[in-house]
RNA sequence: GGGCGAUUAGCUCAGUGGUAGAGCACUUCGUUGACAUCGAAGGGGUCACUAGUUCGAACCUAGUAUCGCCCA
């Protein structure tokens, strides 16, 4: 029966996709032949996630490779799985109840939501899987992971063999805690306040947006003046004035509420009389204004600005570590959900306290400053930028604000026109100048939610930290030493410059979903003492060892029901001498309660090389398949998850979790825009699938996936790949057509130059491909084989074998069919990886296999298989083609004609190479005969091709003026070429520097070159005479 | 401001010191026995600029310009 012209893809992909699904082609160690093991784990896409292009291309990436490698015979596992993303999924689960009119979150509460959650998860996980497969992506589907699973209240379902992950990531919390690498801490996070949870930077979007930035004015205290001078760069006075303030500019007037210092750079001198000195936070009821001190750090930049910096440690990442550095006070103004504080004791009370601390008079710890609540009362629950707005009013209404002019620029559209001269032609102008509150109109970066799209507090809170300090070494060694390599090496640069300045790693999150913090709270001596264990029994049994023996315990939801147990057990106490607890009479209840925060979903990303495969048990897997070999993904995680896995398995198996580490870029549209759905550029990868086939868009990923380069993705680009698979099921189909199939994998023998030369290539391109995918070239591997399959196998060598198998010999069309049906499955095999869905049909088309092709032996052949003189000859040959038709189609010859050609001087190689080829080049150049003559008639056009003088006799058709253009143009190019080649042969130093090989090479080019010129030169004489 | 990178044909990009390449687009021709999702032929480049190193530079070095990305 014969094939239809083109690849049904649609028709064809989901039946291969159950065939190789059914015969478990995919689980790990199919195929396997020897004992290497080849490991790539998936970077778990998030559960709520639907395939993207970057999905399609990082994990086209990964496939090539695994099959590359299955194919190979390593003992090949691709291990599959998803990511439970925590607040991604939280969101996604909270509009569902919204949607479908079921109580919130809140309402259901923790437990009945998080079942909530794992329902939601066991329908929608499979969404992303299904898609991968749809890309042919040769995971062990079976084994499919989930970040969450084993914890409390998996059904199991979709990632039913999964390791359980929840255990590995609660033993190495429990580990690292042990070792002192997780500590608690209050420290400034990016906080949500929408979803009221720290998030990590990844998280967060840095936005420039149209912003302001007011000038404020602080008085000096006790109305202290001094003498402010500018100065130019060579100590010129530019400005001098008498000032009883310091000018303070910023973009967040509502935290001037909580600061704790103004600072200026320790050089700039127009400020050097009045450090030390206390100035007023010119907001806030009169009576209870609050003075801070003026204090030295290098962070003010003297040219920005005033120079001179307000300090809010508890809402500024900067200020935060200026006000460590100086121990200056923060304060905290803001609740949870980003409205001013209404908490605490009357602003009157707090601002006292805070007087105290900024005379010296008293000393707050973290937790009492963080207790003191700073916002005057008229301003408390109001939302952060309507308190801005009244902050804003008030100074300006006390005239405390920086005044200008009110035509200047810095204002922005505010700003009034400035009025033309009245020599310019402009009115008189009789009033003066109105001065208006100098507000800058700038564009300021501000970060956003990337979820929650609201805008991120910096804030201070209580949150759980990874010591990164100590364990950042074995990780940046690992990397220095050359044990991982991080490709593209650009990468590595990135990599040494972020972990040599890291940051403590904030694990914590206030959410639901996820790995709840393994730590027990009990009453302590001044603050709630923690346990950490692996279980609450664990913490329990921890508990008692703490306490006097008989000492009962009683779990409580939080730390707010732990403090009335706590009162009622106190009220039992005996309690003689005022108060003091001298005796315990009764048994004591001790309430213990657990952090209700959950971990980072990096965190437990952070251990998928290990927790995929079972650790902490001992398991099989592990030990085959660990250290695994390559990790592909995005360069925008090489913080968030490569560089923290790193780290994690070296601090816990101290083992690097792979050798290889391969980043690409964004994918991006075909103009290199981000894909937005905004701006309506977003390529849906399912439905180029459905269009194109998951071979071609594969395809487009491998070829575009140039080391470190940039992503571009086009629809032109895959149709033009989708024609390259039409292509060779047409080579294919030809093959067929002809009877040269059932090739046995056995490589053939050869006698036909054609055949001979074709072997040879397919040696080169495997070389070629196999060198390519070793160097994670895939773009190069990729272009190899597309040059082959179409301009080797296609455009010549089916072209040749056409005369052989229709009108040669039996015994040569015999050997050319044998040749043929070992090409296309060479072919077929080599593109594979790449292509594996036509690749796979075809196999099963052209032949009754014992394996699939995603199971055939990967060749081994290379170019031992070229013959130098077949090379050499069919080079000839088709060199001699293409001038036969080039000089056809310069001087119109009608491509139906056959002509004569003409040949003098014939040398026996190409005497013999014609003889041997005669029926191909007559066939292809389209001629009917050649003569062999003393003289080129006249009007016979010139080939240059060496070896023999070619003409093409045309003088009836012929045009003279255009032959001699022709000629003219090629022997112009020649003469550049010759005059550069005489050049570097003429230069003494050439010959002596140069290798002998190169010196050989241009010798040898030179006379050829001269041969053609020669050749030309006496065809245009001749033309001459016409 | 700091770091990393880019600049090669109309477009998108390969190209690690030895004759400047590919795909697409463009022009002309083609019902040639697998393929029009095709075939044949052709045009098109001061390899951003300047200076160096070298027998020789798109490639190495320094600087300049422009444009990206990341971090502040």
């Amino acid at each position: 029966m014969a094939m239809e012209k083109t690849f049904n893809a649609n028709e064809a992909e989901p039946r291969i996709t159950k065939m190789w699904q059914d015969a478990g082609a995919f689980r790990a160690g199919a195929n396997r032949s020897r004992d290497e093991s080849f490991t790539i784990m998936i970077p778990p896409p998030n559960v709520t996630g639907a395939l993207h292009v970057g999905h399609a291309f990082n994990n086209t990436l990964q496939d090539i490779l695994t099959r590359w490698h299955r194919m190979r015979g390593f003992d090949t596992l691709w291990q599959p799985g998803q990511d439970h993303a925590g607040i991604a999924t939280q969101m996604q689960v909270e509009k569902m109840l919204a949607a479908t009119e079921q109580p919130s979150r809140t309402e259901l509460g923790r437990e009945k939501f998080l079942e909530k959650v794992w329902e939601w998860k066991g329908e929608y996980s499979g969404t992303i899987v299904e898609q991968l497969k749809r890309l042919g992506c040769s995971c062990d589907w079976e084994r499919n992971a989930f970040t969450m699973a084993g914890a409390k209240g998996d059904p199991r379902t979709g990632h039913e063999n999964s390791a359980n992950f929840h255990d590995a990531v609660i033993k190495v919390f429990v580990d690292m805690y042990e070792k002192g690498l997780i500590y608690r801490g209050k420290r400034l996070v990016n906080w949500d306040p929408h979803f009221e949870t720290a998030i990590s930077d990844l998280e967060v979007e840095n936005l420039e947006v149209a912003g302001n930035m007011w000038h404020f004015k602080y008085p000096l205290a006790g109305g202290v003046t001094y003498t402010y001078v500018e100065k130019d760069e060579d100590g010129n006075v530019l400005f001098e004035e008498e000032r009883d303030y310091i000018s303070i500019a910023t973009t967040r007037p509502e935290t001037m509420l909580g600061d704790g210092a103004v600072a200026v750079h320790p050089d700039d001198a127009r400020y050097a009389q009045i450090v030390g000195q206390l100035c007023e936070i010119p907001v806030g009821p009169k009576e209870h204004r609050r003075l801070i001190p003026i204090i030295t750090d290098d962070y003010p930049d003297p040219d920005f600005g005033s120079g001179a910096v307000k300090i809010t440690g508890a809402h500024d990442f900067n200020d935060y570590e200026v006000a460590k550095r100086g121990g200056i006070p923060m304060y905290r103004l803001m609740a949870m959900d980003g409205s001013m504080r209404a908490d605490g004791a009357p602003y009157a009370e707090a601002a006292a306290i805070a007087m105290d601390v900024a005379e010296g008079k008293r000393e707050l710890s973290v937790q009492e400053a963080d207790a003191l609540n700073l916002v005057p009362d008229h301003l408390r629950g109001l939302d952060r930028f309507e308190a801005r707005e009244r902050v804003v009013e008030e100074i300006t209404a006390e005239g405390l604000a920086v005044m200008t002019v009110a035509t200047d620029p810095r204002l922005g559209k505010t700003a009034v026109k400035t009025p033309l001269a009245p020599e310019e032609g402009g009115e008189d102008r009789a009033e003066a100048e109105s001065l208006v509150p100098l507000v800058e109109a700038k564009p300021i970066m501000q970060p956003f939610g990337d979820r929650s799209k609201v805008v991120i507090e910096p804030m201070l809170t209580d949150q759980w930290f990874v010591d990164a300090e100590k364990v950042v070494g074995p990780a940046l060694e690992a990397v220095r030493s050359g044990e991982i390599t991080v490709l593209p090496e650009s990468g590595e640069k990135t990599y040494y410059h972020w972990l040599e300045n890291i940051e403590p790693w904030c694990i914590s999150r206030q959410l639901w979903w996820g790995h709840q913090i393994p730590v027990w709270y009990l009453p302590g001596e001044e603050d709630w003492l923690p346990i950490c264990a692996a279980s609450e029994e664990e913490a329990l049994e921890k508990a008692k060892a703490r306490f006097v023996e008989g000492t009962s315990f009683r779990i409580v939801e939080n730390a707010q029901e732990a403090a009335e147990v706590l009162a009622d057990t106190l009220s039992h106490y005996d309690t003689r001498d005022e108060g003091t607890i001298r005796t315990f009479d009764a048994p004591q209840v001790i309430p213990m309660f657990r952090d209700a925060d959950v971990l980072d979903t990096w965190f437990s990303s952070g251990l998928w090389p290990i927790g995929t495969l079972g650790w902490p048990e001992e398991t099989e897997e592990m030990k085959r398949y660990f250290p695994t070999d390559v990790l592909i993904t995005g360069f925008d995680i090489l913080f968030f998850w490569v560089a923290r896995m790193i780290m994690m398995q070296k601090a816990v198996v101290d083992e690097i979790p792979f050798h290889t580490v391969y980043l690409h870029q964004l994918v991006r549209d075909e103009k290199g825009k981000k894909m937005s759905k905004t701006t309506g550029n977003v390529i849906d990868p399912l439905e180029i699938v459905d269009e194109f086939g998951a071979d071609a868009l594969r395809f487009t990923n491998a070829q575009m996936a140039a080391l470190g380069g940039v992503l571009k993705l086009s629809r032109q680009k895959i149709t033009g790949y989708r024609n390259f698979g039409t292509k060779l099921w047409n080579a294919a189909r030809f093959a067929e057509m002809h009877g040269a199939v059932g090739s046995g994998g056995a490589l053939p023998e050869a006698s036909a130059t054609v055949n001979t030369w074709i072997i040879g290539e397919t040696g080169r391109v495997r070389e070629t491909v196999d060198a390519a995918l070793e160097a994670y070239r895939f773009n190069d591997a990729a272009n190899a084989l597309y040059a082959f399959v179409w301009g080797k196998v296609c455009d010549w060598y089916v072209e040749f074998s056409k005369p052989l198998l229709l009108d040669g010999d039996a015994e040569t069309k015999a050997e050319t069919q044998a040749v043929m049906a070992w090409v296309i499955d060479q072919c077929v095999i080599l593109l594979h990886p790449i292509m594996p869905f036509i690749t796979e049909e075809l196999w099963n088309t052209l032949g009754t296999r014992d394996k699939l092709l995603a199971h055939a032996d990967w060749p081994t052949y290379g170019a031992e298989l070229v013959d130098g003189a077949a090379d050499a000859e069919m080079n000839w040959v088709i060199g001699l083609i293409e001038e036969i038709r080039s000089v056809r189609a310069q001087m119109h010859v009608p491509a139906g004609l056959k002509i004569p050609v003409v040949v003098r001087n014939m040398g026996p190689e190409a005497k013999a190479a014609y003889a041997r080829n005669e029926a191909l080049i007559g066939k292809l150049a389209r001629m009917d005969a050649l003569h062999e003559v003393g003289e080129f008639p006249k009007g016979t056009a010139a080939l240059s091709v060496t070896g023999a003088e070619f003409g093409l006799p045309l003088a009836d058709i012929i045009d003279v003026g255009e032959e001699k253009a022709r000629l003219e143009k090629s022997l112009g190019k020649l003469a550049k070429e010759i005059g550069g080649l005489k050049g570097r042969l003429s230069n003494p130093k050439f010959a002596e520097s140069a290798p002998e090989e190169v010196v050989e090479e241009t010798r040898a080019n030179l006379a050829e070159r001269e041969e053609e010129e020669a050749l030309l030169r006496a065809a245009l004489e001749r033309l001459s005479e016409i």
